[in-house]
DNA sequence: TATGAATGAGGATTCATTCAT
DNA sequence: TATGAATGAATCCTCATTCAT
C-alpha cells in the first residue's frame, strides 16, 4: 500500500523485459510477436511500446538487461580466480567449474543464439554483450592470469592468449555437448569437460 | 548449347539452394521472404514452391546443402594431417591454417549463425548438420591423431578430446576476431591464432 | 454525437456482416474476397479478423444473421394466418401474398443460392438455417393451419403435409418465374402464382 | 488395338467432363482446383486445356452434359404418362415415383446446387439446363396433362399451371426431406411424398 | 500510464494458365 | 495431342504500430 506505484511500474518494466527475452530467445526476433511477449508480461500490448519504442528497441533493451546479468555471474566466477597460495589446479578446476556453469545456463545459451540470430541484422547488438560482458569478463580473467604469472604460478606468456584459450577450452567442447544448449549436460561430464581444459591449460602455461 | 534443357531443371534447383542459404543467412529464416529469394535465384516465386515444398523444407534443405559443401572443405583439411615423418608443429600448422580458413570463410559463418538461430525452432536442423559434416570431420581428426599418438608423435591420450580442444583453441579465439564472421581476420592475425593454438596444442599433448 | 463510441463497435460488426452478406451470395464463398468484403464495409481488412476470427466464421455469422432476419419477416407472414371469421380464400391469398413477397426479398433467394452453394463444403449452415427459421417457420404454419381444421373451415389432414404443400405451391412456380431471384417477379405475376396456389390448396383442404 | 486413339481422345474427354462435374459439385466452382480435376480424370493439367478452353467453360461444358443427362431420365418418366385407361391415381404415382426418384439422384442434386452456386456469375448456366432440361420437360408434362384434361380424366385447367404444381408438390417436400441432397430419402418416405403429391394434385385436377 | 480497437503493409501459399518438348 | 515445368496474379491471414479513452 505504500509504493504501489512505483513499484508496479518498474514491475511491468521488468516483466516486460523478462517476456521479451523468453519470446525472442524461443522463437527469434522476427518470428516472435509483440502480442506473444505482452500476453506473457500480463499487459497490454501497447503498454509494451509504452515503455519500449518499438520492438527493435525492445530486443536491444532485453539483451542489455541479459548482458548484464551474465556479466555478473561471470564475474563472480572469475574472481574466485585469487592466488590463495593453494593447489592451482583445484583453484583453477573451481573458477572453471564456476564458468562452465555460467555458460551452460539456459539464459546464457539464449543470448549467444539470439545474439547469433541477428547479429547480421542488428550487428550493434555485439557490441552491447562484448562492452557489458563478454569482453570485460575476458579482460578481467587475463588480468587474473597475469598475477598468476607475474607470481610464478604461470609460465610467462601473453595473458590474454591464456585467457581466451582457457575459455575456449571450457567452451568449445561444452557447445558440443550441450547441443548448442539444446540439451543439458551432466554434471559428470561437465566435471570431466573442466578437468581436461584445465589439464590442457596447466601443461601449456604451467610455471616450470 | 550442347545441353540446354535437363541442365535447367538442375540449374534452377541449385540456384533456388544458393539464393535460399545467402538471404537466410542474411536476414534469418522467419525475416526472409520468398519473393527475395525467388528473384536472388532468378525464378518466379511459385518455382520455388514447385521445387521445395514450403519456406521450412527449403531451409532444411538449403542447409543440408551448405553443409555437405562444408564438410568437404573441412575434410580436405583434416586429411592432410598425415605424418610424413617431418615437421610436427609445421604439419600441424599447415593443417591449423586450413582449418581456421574453412572456418573464416563467409558461408561457414553464416551456416553456424543460422544454425544457432533456427536451433530453438527446428531442432533438427542440427542432427543434419552434425550428422553430414560436424561430427564426421571432428571424428576425422581424431582418427589422425590416435595415429599420431600411436606413431608416439604425441603422447598417448584420449583422441576425441585431443580434437575437440585442437579446435576449440582455433574457433574460440577465431570467433572473437571475427566477431562471429561479420567482420574478416587479416591473415597475419589468423597465422598468430594458428600458431597459439599449435603452441598450446604441442605443448598439451606433444611426445615426451 | 450523443453515442460515439460504444456505437461505433457495434456499427462496424453490422456494416461489416451485412457487406460479407452482400458479397458472399453476390461472388460465392470462396471466390469472394474478405478485402472486399472490408471496402463495402469501410472498415480494414484485418477489423474483419479482429471480429471475425476468419472467412469461414464469418460465412456462418452472415448466414445466421440473415436467417435470422429471414424467420422475422416469414413468421410475420404466418402469423396473420388467424382465423377472423371472415372469407378463408381472402385470407389465405393475403397470407400467400406476404410469404411470396418474402421469398422474392433479393436477400431471401441469396440466402438460398448461397446455402445450396456451400452446403457440400458446410454442412452445419443447413442445420442453423433451418433451426433458426426454416423448420420454425414451418411449424407455425402447420400450427395455424391445424386450427383451421379444428375450426372446420379446412378439412382434417395432416398439418405439416398441409403447410409442405401450401409452401411449395408458391415457391415452386415463384423460383421458375423468377429464375432462382436473379429477374424480379412482376407483381401481377406474383398475384397470378398465388391465386393458383391458393385455389389448389383449398380444392384439396378446403372443408366440405 | 483396333481403335487406340480414336477412342482414347473421347474417353479422355468423357472422363475429363465427369471429373469436373464430380469435383464442381463437390468443391462449388472457385474452389475446385484444375489439378484435382486433372487428377480425378488422371491426365495432366495442362491436357484439361487442350481439351476445354479454360476453367469456366469448362463448367459450361459439364453442365451442359449433365443437364442432357437430366433431361433423358426425366424425359423417359414424362413420357410414362400416356392414358391407358387404367386407374389415374396409380398412374400417375407411377410416374411421380419415377420423377421423384430422378430429383433425388445425387447428380441432380448437385446439378441443383452447382446452379443455384454459380448462377450470380455465371447466369447463361440457367439457359443452358432450362433450355436443354427444366423447361421441356415442364413443357412435356404440360402436354401429357393437356391430353388428360381433353381426354376428360383431368378437370379443364392451365396445362402448364398443373405441370409447374405437380412437379412442385414433389420437389418441395422432398428438398426438405433430402436437406438439398445431402440426405439419402428412404424408399418409404419417398413414397409417402408421393401419394400425398398425387393426392392433393387429384383433390385439384381431377375429373367431376 | 494502461488499454482495446483499428489499421496498412507485408508474407506464405495457391492456382489458372502458358510454354516447350 | 499429352505433359512437366514455370509463372504472375491473387488471397488469406498476421503483425507492428497507432489512436482514443
Amino acid at each position: 500500500m505504500t509504493e504501489t506505484r512505483p513499484r508496479g511500474r518498474i514491475d511491468k518494466r521488468h516483466a516486460i523485459l523478462d517476456a521479451a527475452f523468453t519470446v525472442f530467445a524461443r522463437e527469434g526476433y522476427a518470428q516472435a510477436g509483440v502480442d506473444v511477449i505482452a500476453a506473457e508480461a500480463g499487459v497490454a500490448k501497447a503498454t509494451v511500446y509504452n515503455h519500449f519504442r518499438d520492438k527493435e528497441n525492445l530486443l536491444r533493451e532485453s539483451i542489455t538487461a541479459s548482458a548484464d546479468e551474465a556479466f555478473a555471474t561471470n564475474m563472480a566466477a572469475v574472481e574466485r580466480l585469487t592466488d590463495s597460495g593453494g593447489d592451482l589446479r583445484a583453484l583453477l578446476e573451481e573458477v572453471g567449474h564456476q564458468l562452465a556453469t555460467c555458460y551452460c545456463d539456459a539464459k546464457s545459451w539464449a543470448l549467444n543464439r539470439l545474439l547469433a540470430a541477428e547479429l547480421a541484422q542488428f550487428p550493434e547488438l555485439l557490441d552491447i554483450v562484448d562492452g557489458r560482458a563478454a569482453t570485460r569478463v575476458a579482460e578481467a580473467l587475463a588480468d587474473r592470469l597475469a598475477r598468476l604469472m607475474l607470481a610464478g604460478r604461470l609460465r610467462s606468456a601473453d595473458p590474454r592468449t591464456a585467457a581466451d584459450q582457457f575459455a575456449a577450452l571450457l567452451t568449445g567442447p561444452l557447445a558440443k555437448r550441450a547441443r548448442l544448449g539444446t540439451k543439458p549436460v551432466p554434471e559428470a561430464e561437465l566435471r570431466e569437460v573442466v578437468a581436461n581444459a584445465v589439464d590442457t591449460f596447466l601443461r601449456a602455461f604451467g610455471a616450470g
